[in-house]
DNA sequence: GCCATTTGCAAAACCGTTTTACTAAACTAG
DNA sequence: CTAGTTTAGTAAAACGGTTTTGCAAATGGC
């Protein structure tokens, strides 16, 4: 396990580049680093020497030397059960895109119990093993998280906000994604237009209600509380409660739920009522999942763009490791892509439909 | 974004403990090293400065004193696909606890064709910024993995074969999945045998076929060809081979697929023809995948456990960076899981069961 | 009781960079 | 023409560890 053999190859170094090119070490570095001060007669003699000797300089000397370090962590919950989710996926995209974009590296870590019971997550400053950190998801415990609200470093989290700890952040628009599908509904000439949340218990659904909840009042609408009601994230719950819903005596003409999976579980109710989208009830997702411009109809969907999302996380946190930026919160406008499944109201399908774009977006 | 604040606060330094302590930098590092020239009491000393201090030793410094690097990559193709596949996340996890468990680090590349290109590949060796790599998946052209046969960078590849090329790796005993299938149903008395197998394009498809293959000939059943068709890896396109197979004037009494998705191809053609399982039809598929405990009846399947594969090549690969191994192919059993999809042939009910364990590996 | 060996630790060298301090030469201003 | 300022580069000192070498004290053998 500890006995090694000896048989590292004995690397180039800076030492042999500046012998061959007959200059300083100093100078090869001052080449390496773009340093104004180095004529370009001999900044060309070094750069040829270090491409025909195949230099590259060790990190871990250039990273002791300069304290600097160009990994970035990200903080993952549990692996195997991370890896099934789009959601996800399209995180670790964007951030793994922007890292490379920005000559970064990426470091993968699980938050579990050791993990933050040992404080591995400070240690991993302390050690200089990285240079700053992400955390994707909701498994540490706030009392963990606050530590690096109290500590400097750089740290952000990726769409996601915690009670009561100010975190740098970037976020998506929830609120502005609630009010921006129920102006588009209002718009069309709905008035009765009811919400099916996710679990009120998060952060998410909580800021998309307020948002319908504002458009209706901005719109003069006093709203219905029979028209709000819990589907806990889920196509099954959903389904039901669109029963619900429908069977009102004054049923609702628009639907809006937090994500589009919930909105199948719209459509899978009203079809099995007969009740045709948009003809006879509007509909809007979220989220705009890759399903959602296959259904018939199309699904019209409150796109938060959680690639472009974890691209910005990244770059706020180079910022803060680069030290040219304070912490900050970000908030990622929402769009609303519109498709087939709203329409003007039944009712109303004699007035001229109002000219509305197809796309729009939150805080523009 | 060059332009840094100074407003990194000192670390603690081995120095600093030293002074503490009232020993030599010397003496700290034997005890952070274990080294045994050092007394119980000044060791006690020691440790209790550090656990005092809260001190960790910079990374940097020690790989670059101790030429050492605890950093492993792991190389993958696109990620966005990556993540949607049960196969890469429990590989994934697999390699993660092992690197975890060794105390290693994990860091996450694209295999993007600039990435080849530019030998980033080799390059991440010689800034030494890591201590080995492994590669999961099959993206990389052949004329770039040469390199790492060449070369003498510890390298691992994570479950698969390149034709042509001798490069360590741990891989799933392909040939001996299929022998162990085709046993278990001969065992129970079956001789028409079909095998609807992946894409004959793929080593893993080619070396199940041989296993079953040779586990027909050990038998001394001569084998019929129409009994083997490519399914494709294709639930649709196997449903089509099984009515068929169903077709022939003398049909099979068992059908063993590549994989778990397959053999639900299998069963959706039975049920349209009102063929039952196991009663009429024993049926056996690969890679035992979640759904397959789950189905009506559960499937019998033979494992590849590739989370156990992974954490294998990670041992592997440690063993190569600490120099107390050979580069070599380690070949992982495959294991039958003996559920309700498999039991005597129809004709043979009459003949007592024999005795059959509910799980046989191969390579005992 | 004496010499040889082992034990326990410290001093110094080294790892491969960046950074700081300095200098000689070239240029500029007056 | 001279003093001051740039320019282009170098030598040496960090950076924070590990490893090698050295040495005094303790131990062991006879």
């Amino acid at each position: 396990m500890t006995k090694k053999k000896n048989n590292k190859r004995q690397g180039i170094t800076i030492e042999r580049v500046a012998a061959e090119a007959g200059v300083s070490k100093t100078t090869v570095s001052f080449v390496l680093n773009n340093n104004s001060s180095i004529s370009e007669k001999t900044r060309e003699k070094v750069l040829k020497v270090i491409s025909e000797l195949g230099y590259q300089p060790n990190t871990n000397a250039r990273n002791l030397s300069a304290k600097t370090n160009q990994t970035i962590s990200l903080v993952l919950p549990e692996l195997g059960h991370v890896f099934e989710d789009q959601y996800f996926a399209r995180a670790l995209s964007g951030i793994y895109d922007e890292i490379e974009a920005e000559d970064y590296r990426l470091m993968l870590k699980k938050a579990s119990y050791e993990f933050a019971l040992n404080k591995e997550y400070i240690n991993l400053f302390l050690r200089k093993e990285i240079g700053g950190m992400l955390y994707l998801g909701s498994t540490l415990e706030d009392k963990y998280l606050k530590d690096f609200a109290d500590g400097d470093f750089p740290f952000v989290l990726v769409n996601s906000t915690l009670e009561g700890i100010e975190l740098p952040r970037v976020i998506a628009d929830y609120r502005g994604a609630g009010a921006i599908a129920a102006r588009h509904l209002i718009e069309l000439g709905h008035r009765r237009i009811a919400h099916i949340s996710g679990s009120w218990s998060t952060f998410s659904a909580r800021e998309r209600q307020f948002g319908y909840l504002k458009a209706l009042a901005d719109a003069g609408i006093s709203f219905d509380e029979s028209l709000i009601v819990e589907g806990h994230f889920d196509r099954e719950e959903t389904r039901r409660a669109t029963k619900n819903l429908m069977s009102l005596s004054e049923p609702p003409t628009a639907i809006f739920t937090s994500n589009d999976v919930m909105a199948f579980g719209v459509l899978d109710a009203l079809k099995e009522m007969s009740i045709s989208v948009p003809k006879d009830v509007s509909l809007i997702g979220g989220d705009n999942i890759e399903a959602s411009g296959l259904t018939v109809p199309a699904l019209t969907s409150v796109e938060q763009p959680i690639y472009e999302i974890a691209r910005e996380c990244v770059r706020l946190l180079i910022d803060l490791i680069e030290g040219n930026d304070e912490p900050k919160v970000r908030i990622w406008p929402s769009k609303l892509i519109i498709r087939e499944s709203t329409a003007v109201p039944h009712e109303n399908k004699i007035e001229k439909r109002r000219n509305i774009s197809t796309e729009l977006s939150t805080r523009k």
